[in-house]
RNA sequence: GGGGACGUGGCGGAACGGUAUACGCAGCAGACUUAAAAUCUGCGGACUUCACGGUCGUGUGGGUUCGAGUCCCACCGUCCCCACCA
């Protein structure tokens, strides 16, 4: 019997898929029903790792899937190609930019073709061709003209190693998300998509995505961290005011059921009454510095010491003139948050307590826990925040907190001083970027109009090649005549906008883009009617605050310009757990005392561990962890599948552990997925050696495969790979038994292959087609129906049911599948074990449950 | 500090509230082979029993239920997100 070889068969159905133009999209709409899966395209780094065979795998089973379900399919691919990663490369080895990343998009698109994906690669691109990037101008310079982009000066993100602005979702921890540098705080003039004009929406319309992980949705909720409270105004009292605030301060609160326990207001360190107070006070001016200095990483929150200076000012309490409460400034009050003031009311919050104690400010409680003594209550160092009533607090007194909440608020708003007001934590998305390699924003900016968006006949505003790298800094910048031009609008000496595109803005509408990659117009409404929304999507959940935000806004902003139909751009989410492998350090440690780290194939079994190859010297084992160069604990994908072939590959990427977890990669789980394929082959090589047909029927080999069926496509429907695979590998089990067992069976075998291999050609397309010409069938399996099951050979003609005496098995009994209660309870009344478990116990049956099909338990006392 | 997820054999993991540990990996024993590889067969929670069986077992402690890995409460542990957000 021969062997199955991967390696003569994988790259001939690759072909013959190409030949026969297998994955092309259908063009026309037709009255079979779309699904659109998209995988979050690559950066073309030059080479993919195993994170992307896991991701395009999971991909690719569903679009197969979905294609022998008999649904029109699109599955594009393309690059998000624009980023700073090319421009250190120019920097460090003088390779453009633009041939670095080309380069890399071919080497990629090899490796990638190896996967044996049904991608339809017609419509690829790259995020960095300007026949892109001028649609996304065009839509920039329209969302400009619709007020929905802003330039203005805002203190922002600045990475001073990659030399650009971050966004704010950019910053992890501190950190610039790419370079790893602390962020530092800058003045700069900046533009800004007006996300914060939908974060409304955005929030509103999660509800909507009910094939979303709860997880995203929540930490998307989170982020826009919409909150209800009351602006209000505390009025000047004594001291010596600047000019310009004759109202007082403006403070954002949350808690106005506890205004009668405010004690102090305190402002932030860039408030502007701070600012003014600062410019006569020195002292001030000097803590003003200091106060901003500090970071905001765990480590300085945790440690970080509650700092204040008095003002010397007073305000009045609004409920109550003769109170006067001092103002403070404190550095833990965010000048970007609310309105940058705070009343502090340190009974009931823990800064403020924290604030209040240790410059000896007053504790008012003025809410009561329940059951407790107001005449004993006391707050020490705890704040309290739970429920209550409110007291010491006039007409606010004996309310709950809700209902005293919204007295206060419509009291201040009666009196003219303030109003009930949502707020929230999401910023304006910043999209400007020092960088050359990105898309130009599409402005002119001319002394007489302003900044003019560039007209759509005069787009793509197109990147010079001719740029340095000499130096730091953005390129486009220096460049002697980049950006000289006219005004678009009265045709003076004008200008360009030097700052380029967050890439972000990039992959925020490439999936629209995908529906009809050549469109005159950014979208080509029609199509992108026919495939939106994204039916399944699937990527990291790194994305779930960046991207995934980022193009919902964007999808939503189009759909207000009147460019798409669609709000959300993504009805099914799917976040795939990353590729992890052991790690292996080597015996002694560098210089610098670190570990120095050995590649899988750098070792070799030694006794019952690893030594390493060549030295023999021993080799310690490490955590398992991401795949990453800095621990050498990489695998690359081409020496996996030119091992064991790209369907073992794919196969245990996606069989070892539910998609959403991590998977840890190991030889002898690849070398499991090889058995695998093998057994798979060894079976249809049986049937067709004996010629496919006669023999007699195998009810029980029918049975399995309708069963077979039935369950691979619910676990396919519900993404459970692995689960789908464990049953094909327990059905090779049978089939395997039956082949010794009944060797004669050959017709019966060979049918219940015709429907099994149809389901494996999703994971192992190669190995399918292989098989299914074996098989004696004309075309492809790629053509070929998802198999069909008839229900009625889903289910056995006996049932054998355990038999529980007060919920512990006893026995088991067989009856016929569907029997009644009276039945099953007769037959579990009659059993012996049963019986005499009872008398030998004293036990008198009271009540007998019986699960149809399922189980019997019998309550006895 | 706030929010969330998860704790099941040696390992990855499976299990509509209904026989816990399917399937894979590793291991042990055996078959085939001169031998090895490959392949195949069998055995693998703990304690106990010659055996049939029995008792205990899904992080810990409670609870709901005829019945709990699954639902509820508290705790312990691990991981993730956010974070002086008023």
């Amino acid at each position: 019997m021969a062997r199955y070889d991967p390696k003569a068969a994988e790259p001939r159905w690759r072909d013959a898929w190409t030949a026969a133009d297998s994955f092309r999209t259908a063009e026309t709409a037709s009255d079979r029903p779309k699904y659109y899966v998209l995988e979050m395209f690559p950066y073309p780094s030059g080479r993919i790792h195993m994170g992307h065979v896991r991701n395009y795998a999971m991909g690719d089973v569903v679009a197969r899937y979905k294609r022998a379900r008999g649904f029109d399919v699109l599955h594009p691919m393309g690059w998000d190609a624009f980023g700073m990663p090319a421009e250190n490369a120019a920097m460090a080895r003088g390779v453009h930019p633009k041939a670095w990343t080309y380069a890399n998009i071919d080497s990629m698109r090899t490796q990638l073709k190896l996967l044996g994906l049904s991608i339809d690669w017609s419509r690829e691109f790259a995020t960095c061709d300007p026949e892109y990037y001028g649609r996304q101008q065009a839509w920039f310079a329209q969302a400009f003209r619709k007020g929905l982009v802003v330039r203005r000066e805002a203190s922002v993100n600045w990475d001073p190693v990659d030399m650009t602005v971050l966004a704010n979702e950019q910053v992890i921890d501190g950190k610039g998300w790419r370079s790893g540098a602390v962020v530092e705080k800058k003045k700069l003039t900046q533009w800004f998509l007006k996300i914060t004009d939908y974060a409304d929406a955005l929030i509103d319309g999660l509800s909507t995505l009910d094939r979303w992980p709860d997880k995203v949705r929540l930490m998307q909720e989170n982020w826009i961290g919409r909150s209800k409270g009351l602006k209000m105004t505390f009025r000047p009292a004594q001291g010596a005011w600047p000019k310009g605030f004759p109202e007082g301060v403006e403070v954002y609160t949350t808690r106005p059921d506890t205004l009668f326990g405010a004690s102090f207001l305190a402002v932030a360190a860039d408030h502007p009454l701070a600012l003014a107070l600062a410019a006569k006070d020195a002292d001030l001016s000097a803590f003003l510095v200091a106060a901003r200095a500090g970071g905001t990483s765990e480590a300085d929150i945790e440690s970080g010491e509650k700092l204040g200076r008095d003002t010397g000012l007073t305000v009045a309490h609004p409920f109550d003139p003769a109170i006067r409460l001092p103002v403070w400034v404190a550095n833990f009050v965010l000048m970007d948050y609310g309105t940058g003031a705070i009343f502090g009311c340190p009974a009931h919050d823990q800064r403020d307590l924290d604030f209040a104690r240790k410059y000896d400010l007053p504790v008012r409680e003025v809410v009561l826990p329940p059951s407790a003594d107001p005449a004993v209550f006391h707050v020490e160092q705890e704040a309290y925040t739970g429920p209550g009533r409110i007291f010491r607090s006039q007409f606010l007194d004996g309310m709950e907190i809700e209902a005293a909440k919204a007295e206060a608020v419509s009291r201040i708003e009666a009196m003219g001083q303030g109003e009930g007001a949502t707020v929230y934590r999401l910023r304006d998305w910043g999209v400007s970027r020092q960088r050359y390699w990105g898309c130009p924003i599409p402005i002119v900016h001319c002394a007489t109009c302003g900044p003019v968006p560039v007209p759509d006949d005069q787009l793509p505003v197109l990147l010079p090649d001719d740029v340095t790298f000499d130096r730091p800094g953005n390129p486009l910048l220096r460049h002697p005549t980049w950006r000289h031009t006219t005004c678009p609008t009265c045709g003076a000496a004008a200008e360009r906008e030097t700052d380029t595109l967050d890439t972000f803005m990039d992959s925020s509408w490439y999936f629209l883009r995908f529906t009809d990659p050549d469109a005159i117009p950014p979208v080509n409404r029609e199509a992108a009617n026919r495939w939106m929304a994204v039916d399944q999507y699937i990527g990291g959940v790194e994305h779930a605050v960046l991207h995934l935000l980022y193009a919902r806004f964007v999808t939503r902003a189009m759909h207000d310009m009147g460019m798409v139909d669609v709000q959300e751009p993504f009805a099914g989410l799917f976040t795939q757990g990353m590729v992890t492998h052991e790690t292996y350090a080597a015996q002694e440690r560098l210089a610098n005392g670190g570990d120095r780290w050995l590649s899988p194939a750098e070792i070799e079994p030694s006794g019952n561990g690893w030594a390493e190859r060549g030295t023999g010297m021993h080799v310690r084992v490490g955590g398992v962890e991401k795949m990453s160069k800095s621990k050498a604990n990489v695998v690359a994908p081409e020496d996996i599948i030119a091992r064991h072939g790209v369907d073992a590959a794919r196969l245990f990427v996606l069989s070892d552990s539910p998609p959403e977890r991590d998977v840890q990669w190991t030889e002898s789980g690849v070398e499991g997925s090889g058995r695998f394929v093998q057994r798979v082959w060894t079976e249809v090589d049986a049937v067709a050696e004996a010629g496919l047909t006669g023999g007699p029927p195998d009810p029980e080999l029918e049975r399995a495969v309708h069963k077979l069926v039935k369950a691979a496509g619910e676990g396919l429907d519900g993404l459970k790979f692995n689960a789908v695979i464990a049953l094909y590998y327990a059905f090779l089990n049978i089939l395997r038994r039956q082949r010794e067992d009944k060797p004669e069976a050959v017709g019966a075998r060979a049918a219940a292959l015709q429907k099994l291999i149809p389901l494996i050609a999703p994971y192992t397309p190669h190995l399918a087609e292989e098989a299914w010409a074996r098989l004696g069938n004309a075309g492809m399996v790629v053509d070929a129906p998802w198999p069909d099951y008839d229900p009625a050979l889903t289910i056995d003609e006996e049932a054998i049911l355990p038999v529980q005496v007060n919920g512990k098995r006893r026995d088991e009994i067989r009856v016929a599948f569907g029997a009644s209660e009276e039945v099953v309870r007769e037959a579990a009344r009659a059993n012996a074990v049963v019986q005499a478990y009872l008398s030998s116990n004293n036990l008198v049956e009271r009540k007998i449950i019986v699960v149809p099909n399922r189980i019997v338990n019998i309550v006895a006392a």
